[in-house]
DNA sequence: CCTTTATATCGATGAACGTCAATGTGAAAT
DNA sequence: ATTTCACATTGACGTTCATCGATATAAAGG
């Protein structure tokens, strides 16, 4: 069947869960992780990447076709958002004949969902040294 | 006694808790929610507001006049810094005497952190490269 | 009052970003 | 081979941003 299927998307420079870092709320960022991490985030600070990535999420896997029409946006704007998601390790595209089809990377988000926990141990009334 | 405690920070903008939104695998983002959300992202997208905030988070309450020796910015750029965490709902600061301390909110960041949430019981999730 | 201290705001500058029209690329269909 | 189709890349434009120096505000101590 598919014989051409071929990975796709740029190489990502985000592979946060490889090596970065504890929650953020149990010892503070260093430099190197703050700019890494900052760049996940940057890919996130968009709303029209946002309905990408939850798009393609919800659905498993969206050919960017499908993209175009619900987000209003031209084809070199699609195009650059979900380049920018792949950059960030969000989404990874795959070349199936003509169509590329981009599915979520569970474990980018997943692990920038981690170091955003902040333990709720943090009580309001406790005194905070 | 602490008689001139006042509440600081601009308003927050950004009331996720109170509205937003599904885990952006269960469904897909509408925009008002995008715009929202991506304003709270962008609030994390820079590497010296990701340290500002997990030096809070992590201290419980932090002085402003303690984050510009680690952070190396000027005192403006810190108070810039500051004010977008806050605009975001991220952090609040409260001022006692001549000194303002941030503290982290936790219900924002853990709202953010719940609608990044992707299951990994996603069917044809198998084939990931 | 005046001075000191902590923080906020203003103005400017250079960099990065979102967007689209035009164009390039490579694969599929005819 | 030629055309068509899906997508990437380029170039340009206006906007937003991070940063700092200068200045303003506001509170505490004299």
């Amino acid at each position: 069947m598919n014989v051409n299927v071929k990975s796709h998307g740029s190489e990502p420079t985000a592979k946060l869960a490889t090596w970065c870092c504890a929650p953020v709320d149990t010892e503070a960022l260093r430099d190197d992780q703050a700019s890494a991490l900052a760049d996940v985030f940057a890919a996130l600070a968009d709303p029209v990447r946002l309905r990408i990535f939850s798009l393609i999420a919800s659905q498993g896997e969206v050919c960017s076709c499908n993209l175009e029409a619900p987000l209003q946006r031209s084809q070199p704007t699609i195009s650059h958002h979900t380049s920018r998601l792949a950059a960030a390790g969000l989404i990874v595209g795959e070349k199936r004949g003509r169509w590329t089809w981009w599915r979520p990377v569970a474990g980018q988000v997943d692990e920038v969902a981690r170091v955003l926990r902040v333990t709720p141990s943090t009580g309001d009334a406790d005194t905070l040294a």
